[in-house]
RNA sequence: GGCCCGUUCGUCUAUCGGUUAGGACGCCAGGUUUUCAACCUGGAAAGACGAGUUCGAUUCUCGUACGGGCUGCCA
């Protein structure tokens, strides 16, 4: 019987919320979503310097939009200070930690030496086991015995057997001369305080695992399963950096791509679940598990992200698409639409979303509902408005007056115009859509007329047919 | 410098010793077509390099090269 499974999420919030850290926290989450286990999120903001609000509530707002909900409050780790230095403490007094005055300047001219003989640069305290009565009446920091002789096995679920020598680690600092605790026992004490039992981080983590479990095992806790996914770099291969462009989650959510398909990429990045690379959330929580995570990074690739993202939108629900839809506009500062356009978007949608793989495109395709007359025609639209296309739009508005406004009439209207006048269709279909557009890109030309409605659509082609005359 | 991790088409990946090395994006060619697209068919395209183990290595081992990470009183 193995207990229930629980994951976190525990970035630092120092600036928005990173496309790789995006993926990790999809990957504790669908983890943990998947088994019925529970997904937390910490802010790891020890470092009061370099954490902000802003900062937090970005990430939290990146996490919104992806949809990645979380168990219970958000922890603050600054928060639990009193509780890593308690555990400092009882290290301290079982003897499994030290204090030691050595000061920072010897330490760095420890290091300057060991540098300049190129040997370790690992610090060894001269008062790992100095007597307290030889202790000055000095400022110390509290540092922990590491093991020596042995090995210590990183048992990680995507990397193997990671072995590290003990002579690899050093007496880290547990707590600062300012009694303040340092990462490394932070993580410990809150991964444990808060019952995770699987540490899903990014492998930049892979050798601190060993420091940590140092801590673990002088607290006698147990360990939880490792698994350090490989970073995601940029197309040239390079860790992901401000010159790759965007890199925070918010800025694809402005680009306009749909959290779904944002969630299936970010998935198939790094993970694989043999060739399926178009599934659902649900389909995703049922399938991911830590074998299919891969050992190598991987580059970000746009093109990749689009097609995905039209399969999603394609896919989607009409009503949820158009609630998504409009709560990109607003994301992007548009007002919002008035009762009477929003039945024409939710009329439109099946005929919108088949061909547009973000949201702008989708816009830009409703665009047509979205104006009113008089319609300003595009430069585009203006050329398929010539007098020979005036004509036409004159000569064959009797024809759709007359047809009962149903596709399979209107089809036959316009066929039949076509026939008699010995024009191709698209002869036809040009002008029809600029004037009922005023743009080349919309949907067809029997799916505007449909969803303008007969009065509507003949009042355009009126306009149209009388203008710039 | 020391320690650790990685390396299959341009990109994301499948393969868990025996395959014509598969799929997807992108690309190229063709088709469909009412604009932008979408869609359909076909095509080019890969095991970093060198040893070893083995009847047989992309797969296991070692080395080299390249990339990455850690090496803080940062997280």
């Amino acid at each position: 019987m193995s207990a229930a499974v629980v994951t976190r999420f525990a970035p630092s919030p120092t600036g928005y919320l990173h496309i790789g850290g995006a993926r990790t926290a999809l990957f504790n989450w669908l983890y943990a979503r998947g088994r019925g286990g529970k997904f937390l999120l910490r802010i790891e903001d020890t470092d009061r310097a370099r954490s902000s609000p802003e900062a937090s509530a970005a990430i939290l707002q990146g996490m919104a939009w992806l949809g990645l909900d979380h168990d219970g409050d958000v922890i603050s780790q600054f928060e639990r200070a009193d509780r890593h230095a308690e555990v400092a403490n009882e290290l301290l007094a079982a003897g499994k930690a030290f204090k030691c005055f050595a000061t920072q300047d010897e330490i760095e001219a420890f290091r300057e030496a060991a540098r300049a003989e190129g040997k370790s640069t690992l610090y060894r305290s001269p008062w790992r086991d100095s007597d307290a009565a030889s202790h000055p009446d000095a400022p110390y920091v509290i540092r922990i015995k590491a093991p020596s002789g042995g090995t210590m096995v990183i048992k990680d679920e995507v990397q193997g057997d990671v072995r590290i020598a003990h002579e690899q680690l050093d007496d880290m600092i547990l707590l600062r001369s300012d009694g303040t605790p340092v990462y490394m026992l932070a993580v410990v004490v809150d991964d444990h305080d808060m019952g995770v039992t699987h540490v899903i981080r990014g492998d930049d983590h892979l050798s601190n695992a060993a420091r940590q479990m140092m801590i673990y095992e002088a607290m006698e806790w147990p360990l939880p399963v490792y698994a350090h996914i490989p970073l995601i770099h940029g197309p040239d291969g390079k860790k992901l950096s401000k010159r790759h462009g965007a890199l925070g989650a918010q800025e694809y959510q402005l680009m306009g791509y749909p959290a779904a398909g944002m969630r299936n990429y970010l998935a198939r990045l790094g993970w694989s679940h043999g060739d399926d690379e178009f599934f659902s959330d649900a389909q995703a929580r049922e399938w991911f598990d830590l074998a299919g995570i891969g050992k190598s990074p991987a580059r970000f690739d746009t093109k990749k992200l689009e097609h995905l993202c039209g399969q999603h939108i394609a896919t989607s629900e009409n009503a949820a698409l158009q609630q998504e839809l409009l709560a990109f506009r607003t994301a992007i500062g548009e007002n919002n639409l008035p009762d009477v356009k929003l039945a024409l978007l939710s009329d439109a949608m099946n005929c919108l979303k088949e061909r547009a793989k973000t949201f702008p495109e989708l816009l830009e395709k409703a665009e047509f509902l979205l104006v009113d007359r008089p319609i300003e025609p595009d430069e585009k639209a203006l050329k398929s408005l010539d007098p020979v296309s005036r004509g036409i739009l004159s000569t064959l508005t009797p024809h759709l007056q007359n047809a009962s406004w149903t596709r399979d009439a209107l089809e036959a209207a316009t066929a039949d115009y076509a026939d008699s006048n010995g024009l191709k269709f698209g002869k036809m279909a040009g002008p029809l859509r600029a004037a009922l557009a005023g743009r080349s890109v919309t949907p067809s030309v029997f799916d505007m007329l449909l969803v303008l409605g007969r009065d509507e659509a003949l009042a355009r082609i009126k306009d149209a047919a009388q203008e710039h005359g």
